[in-house]
DNA sequence: TCATAAGCGAGACGGTACGTCGTGTCTTACG
DNA sequence: CGTAAGACACGACGTACCGTCTCGCTTATGA
């Protein structure tokens, strides 16, 4: 019934892959608590050793899951204008992260257990966006759009900070409106502050 | 042991109250699901069922003693001047987020659960720091700092929203150079445009 | 809507009594354990305060309401025949016993408990019915039916011990034949043997 | 500690013997409302949930350790008299019956909850001693001690039924000397009666 | 006639056991 | 050998009940 579609370029073998899209789809469905490891295991007709013996726990099962869900999401818009591309990319992650709001919600109770599953998030979530952002930056300093001195180190991740901020703290998820003025409002005026 | 301080202007009766305190500080302590219900109960020398009368569930629990243990924190500055009102409250924000972003994560996980958590976090949570601000960008209005349609239904709260992401879903909790930056940067570029 | 009826000679007071009243109904519907004081402070409408304030547990409620139930019926036949007397009692404990299984079963539970609800059994059910079978037999030696050594101190009670053994243990209710096998069968020849 | 001993002809498996061993010594120590489940479990070092997998409420659990407790006790004397055979079979209800009056006492309230425990207590303690005791009586009617009209269908139980009674209901444990009394002066009376 | 006290209904509370359910480990049997 | 099936120990959850306690209200008495 599941086929193993979409496990291209994953680390997860065909029927691990499977798994994770099982646990994805049920935590979904029913949140992180409501999910249970038999759910998991009834419905993909594994054994629960099966599970364990890959993901040791629930936790990093869940985690796999949210990895392996996110891993196609972040692609390099390239427009030729920086505008276009950060709202190209706003779009992206709005519509990204308004799917998995749950999944994401899920992960950060991880988070706080233990600081291994910040630094897995940092690098396999995070890391991936910030250059994807740098890029995009650094060709507008390029044609000379915005001064170089607007590539921070700190506060490269207000976009999507706060477009994820909307989808998975407030209910609202964030329209193409919201995209729209938050580039136009508050982004571009504070990235081509200075350079006329 | 545990007097009834910062009771005031609270929903709940000094007693309970002692019972949210007391599941705050576990909550910190441990966070979520390390967290028993016995443990708060034995903690305050409460019975499972007194706890359980008020709020049906664990989740329930928490969700209310971070909501009191936020509900004082919202205080407003007021000190004039837009730009040191903003950095004021950024600082606030990010101390008392830095300190509950456990929490928070460890609440958001009810969101998922059911809708009915969403909105008693926009009221309980989200609503009281939209006032805030509004009454700040309205003083700032008066003052002539702003334009009148700086205020904006939407995006007034970028400001909490990227600090709050900061904290509760990246590892990096803002620092006073990354609250200065945010709001000399990105803010006030946005909120003063075209009003030179 | 409830009245105080049938507690002529109780050393109970009418409130009391109907407190007891309420208990012994509740016990018979509802056997030992499903039994809880709430239900009976709620039916008789009365605080449960007011309840411990007499019978300090569960359990002594309950014997207190047993005695109470069972304080009427130890009667004297006295029909001027040993067989006819005997028939008759039979039939009076295996009517009374009848009604009254589930709450014997209920009280046997507090004499596991404590030897002090033994002794009261002892006193408050059994000597009662002692004292009543060693005058009927004293009577039937009077009248030269039996021997007088057929009165003994350790086995008196085969009759009103079986019947109640039939109604507490076993679901098989003796019937009129029953006592009436009993009295023929076993009681009379066993008492009657040597006296031709 | 405890091993699988007196499992023999049981329909419990080793494990599920050695939790019914642990109930009932705990339910001989402590009574039945003073034993509780997490201390069968503890002790056993077993799991609360493969305690309830089997018996689904704790007074089935009981019922079960108390039938398991009494299967091995009937044994057929067959000493070859119906007078010898009965001081036996007395003799050994007495003394079983005395070890265990407590653990019968809470079984007795369960009978009051349902039927089916009724039906249970039938089956599985009753119907054992009365096939016992007309295995005895059809003996002796074999040998001519006795009328076959002595084995009846009601009154086979007086032997067990006093003897049970005495332990259960009153303090007084029956004696050696009052299984001879019941024997000679009530029993053998009423059986031997006419077949002189 | 009014005040002060004693008893009662109502019900919250601390404690504790019950019965359920989920995690992570382990064993058995199959392919 | 790896896997499906599922039993198991551990432990938390949420419920129910016992016996204690406080709070008002009513009633019964003393100035």
């Amino acid at each position: 019934m599941r086929s193993a579609d979409g496990c291209t370029d994953s680390p997860w073998s065909p029927r691990e892959c499977e798994l994770l899209a099982v646990t994805l789809q049920l935590l979904q469905e029913h949140g992180y608590d409501r999910l249970t490891v038999d759910a998991v295991a009834a419905t993909a007709r594994a054994s629960k050793a099966t599970i364990y013996r890959r993901w040791p726990t629930k936790a990093e099962l869940v985690f796999a899951a949210f990895v392996e869900g996110t891993r196609q999401a972040a692609v390099d818009p390239d427009t030729g204008a920086l505008r276009d591309d950060l709202l190209r990319l706003g779009e992206n992650i709005a519509a990204h992260v308004g799917t998995h709001a749950g999944t994401i919600r899920a992960v950060l109770v991880e988070m706080s257990r233990s600081a291994e599953f910040g630094a897995m998030m940092q690098e396999q979530f995070l890391d991936q966006r910030k250059a994807l952002i740098q890029r995009i930056l650094t060709r507008a300093v390029a044609r000379g759009e915005i001064a170089a001195a607007a590539i921070t180190e700190d506060l490269w991740d207000v976009l999507p900070g706060y477009l994820i901020f909307r989808s998975v703290l407030t209910g609202r998820s964030p329209s193409h409106q919201t995209v729209h003025d938050l580039v136009d409002n508050v982004l571009m005026p504070g990235l081509t502050r200075g350079s006329t």
